[in-house]
DNA sequence: ATAATGACATGTT
DNA sequence: TAACATGCCATTA
């Protein structure tokens, strides 16, 4: 298994019941700001000890595109289960949802220090 | 090695 | 608001 793909699981798996998190901000936690959809292609394949149904489009929608064991309908139901209010045409709103991690969290993301600072900005953590 | 493929993000219209 | 265009980069073929 690839380290990127090591690295979205595991900061996929800190995202908190009831929260959500965007693709593009997995990838920002993982070191690459902009592998966004390097994100949505791994989780395509996640299992059930990865909560895949957290990351969500940044414009506050669920953008999944179908597959064998996964839909809209589905990630919205599991969303909806953990108190995300999720509307009928897939929008909910994302900054009452977003996870938002402490420095602590982040730092145990394996990132540099600098670059954790501009974290904190861009995501005002 | 080279090229195509997106569960994306952001800036412009 | 919403559609469109462009940039991105790990994976696959």
């Amino acid at each position: 298994m690839s380290s990127f793909k090591e690295r979205i699981i595991t900061i996929v798996r800190s995202v908190p019941k009831g929260t959500v998190v965007s693709y593009g901000q997995v990838a920002a936690y993982a070191g690459l700001a902009r592998a966004a959809r390097q994100v949505g292609f791994i989780m395509r394949e996640m299992e059930e000890d990865v909560p895949w149904w957290r990351v969500v489009n940044n414009s506050g929608r669920v953008s999944i595109q179908g597959n064998w064991n996964a839909d809209k309908p589905l990630q919205s139901k599991l969303l909806v289960s953990e108190g995300v209010l999720v509307n009928d045409d897939f929008t909910f709103a994302i900054e009452k949802y977003r996870f938002r991690p402490t420095e602590q969290q982040l730092r145990s993301y394996q990132l540099e220090d600098s670059y954790i600072q501009a974290l904190i900005v861009k995501y005002n953590l």
